[in-house]
DNA sequence: TCGAACCCTGCCCTTGGGGCAAGGTCAACC
DNA sequence: GGTTGACCTTGCCCCAAGGGCAGGGTTCGA
C-alpha cells in the first residue's frame, strides 16, 4: 500500500498533480487509511503512469480522462494521432532553431526572400546602412498593408537593379540625403533621374513604383526619412 | 501605418496577443490616431517579430522584456541558452514517443527493465497472464516502497530462475491456483517447495526472498492476489 | 445610408498545476 | 514520555498567456 508521496516519487509526479488529477476524474480516488491518507494500489501506479506519458505527450488532461476508458482499437488510433503531432511539434521546434537563429542577424526574419536578396543586393552596392534600413522598413509597411503587391513591386524593382543607370541613381540619392539644400549637385541629379524615368518608361510597359499614397504612408511610418538635400529635390523633380 | 489587425496578420499573431504585449511592457503602446486606433510603425513590426520568434521557442513573456533591451553579447549568449532548451525538448519529445509507442503494450513503462525481463522469462515459461499481472503488480509495489531493494531483490530472482527445480516450481505454484484446496498434490506441492528451500538455502549464502513485511504488503496492495488453494498451500508449508 | 468589417475597453474564463496556511499523524530518537 | 522532522489533510488564492464575450464606436464600400 503507497502513500501519495511514495506514489509520486515512483511516477515523476508531484503530490499536488495527483491531487489535481483525482479532482478532474482522470485517477479514482483510493481508500482511506484509519488517519484519513489515501492508499493507492499497484493499478493506480499503473493508471498515473498512464496518464503521465499522455500529458507529457501534451494531451490535455480532459481527452486523457477519455482515453483511459476508450476501447483498445479507439486507443490505438488515438496514440497515432497524439504520436503525428508529437513529430509535428518535433518539426516546429526545428524551424523556431532556425528562426531563432536568424534573431541576431539579418533581415529575413522580417521581410520576403525576395525583399532580403534584394536588400543584400543594395548592401552590396556600398548603399548606406541607413539607407538600407530606410528601405527594409518601408518594405514592411508595404508586405503588411498588401502582401501581393508587395510581391510584384519587389520583382519590378529588383529587375530595375538589373540597369547600371538605376543603380548609380540608387547610389547618388543615397550619397544626396547629406548633401546641402543648396548643393549645386541636386538639380544635376535631379535632371538625371527625369531622363532615367523618361528612357525607362518608353522602354518598358511598368509604370513607376512611386505611388503617392504608398509615398504618403511611408512617409509618415518612417520617422527620419527625409533631409533637407531630399525635400529640395523633391521639389526640383515636381517643378 | 498599421492597423493593429494588419500588424497581427503580419507577425502571425492574434490581435489580443498583442494588446496582452502591450500590457505587459514588451511592446511600447503606439501612438493613436483621431478615433483612439493604435497606428503601428515597422519598428513595431521588428519588435513583434522579436517577442514571437522567442515566445515560440518557449520563454516566458517576462524574460523576453529583459532581452529586448539587453547588449548584444547579453542576448547572444541567451539565444545559445534558448537554443540548447529547445535541443533539450526536441529529445525529450522524441523520448516521450518511446514511451507513448508503449503504452499499448508491454510493462516496460510500469517497471524496471530487469524486472520487465524477468516477466518476459516467465512468460516464455509458459507461465499464465494472471499470475505475471501478479508479479508485475507486486514488483511495482516493490519498487515504490524500496528502489534499491526491489534491485537487489530481483538480481537474485533472476539468479533462482536459472535452475530448473525452481522453474518447475513457479509453474506448479501457478498451476495450483485452480486447484481444489483437499486436492492430493498440494501436500506434494509443499513437501517438494520445502525441499528446494532446504537444498538452495545450504547453497547459497542468499535468505529468502519472502519477508513477511513485504508479503502482507503485497497481499493488501493486490486484490485476488490468493485463492482457496494457495492459502491451504500456505498453511501446509508453515505447519 | 446601410451593413460588414474593424477597432476600443473591461471583465471573467481556461489549463495545469504551485504555494502557503493551519492542522493532524507517524516514526524515531532521547 | 516528549520532541522533532517528515509526512499527510483540506482550503484558499495565485501564476502565465492569452480566449471569449459584452457593449460600444469607426470606417469603408456599395
Amino acid at each position: 500500500m503507497l502513500t501519495i508521496g511514495r506514489l509520486a516519487d515512483y511516477a515523476g509526479v508531484t503530490i499536488k498533480a495527483i491531487r489535481h488529477y483525482h479532482e478532474r476524474g482522470l485517477l479514482a480516488e483510493p481508500a482511506r487509511d484509519s488517519s484519513g491518507y489515501r492508499r493507492y494500489t499497484a493499478k493506480d501506479a499503473v493508471d498515473l503512469v498512464k496518464i503521465r506519458t499522455l500529458a507529457n505527450a501534451g494531451v490535455p488532461l480532459a481527452r486523457i480522462k477519455d482515453l483511459l476508458d476508450a476501447d483498445p482499437d479507439t486507443l490505438t488510433s488515438a496514440i497515432a494521432d497524439i504520436d503525428h503531432n508529437l513529430q509535428d511539434r518535433i518539426a516546429q521546434l526545428r524551424r523556431v532553431r532556425d528562426q531563432l537563429a536568424q534573431l541576431c542577424g539579418g533581415d529575413r526574419l522580417f521581410v520576403s526572400p525576395e525583399v532580403a536578396d534584394y536588400l543584400d543586393d543594395l548592401r552590396e552596392l556600398g548603399v548606406s546602412e541607413r539607407a538600407i534600413h530606410l528601405e527594409r522598413d518601408g518594405w514592411i509597411i508595404m508586405q503588411t498593408a498588401s502582401p501581393e503587391d508587395a510581391c510584384l513591386w519587389i520583382a519590378e524593382k529588383r529587375e530595375l537593379m538589373t540597369d547600371p543607370e538605376f543603380r548609380a541613381l540608387c547610389l547618388e540619392y543615397d550619397a544626396a540625403y547629406d548633401w546641402s539644400p543648396d548643393d549645386p549637385r541636386l538639380p544635376v541629379l535631379a535632371d538625371r533621374t527625369r531622363n532615367w524615368f523618361a528612357n525607362h518608361q518608353g522602354r518598358s510597359e511598368t509604370r513607376p513604383v512611386h505611388n503617392p499614397a504608398i509615398a504618403r504612408l511611408a512617409e509618415q511610418s518612417l520617422p527620419g526619412a527625409s533631409s533637407p538635400a531630399w525635400d529640395r529635390l523633391a521639389q526640383l523633380m515636381e517643378g
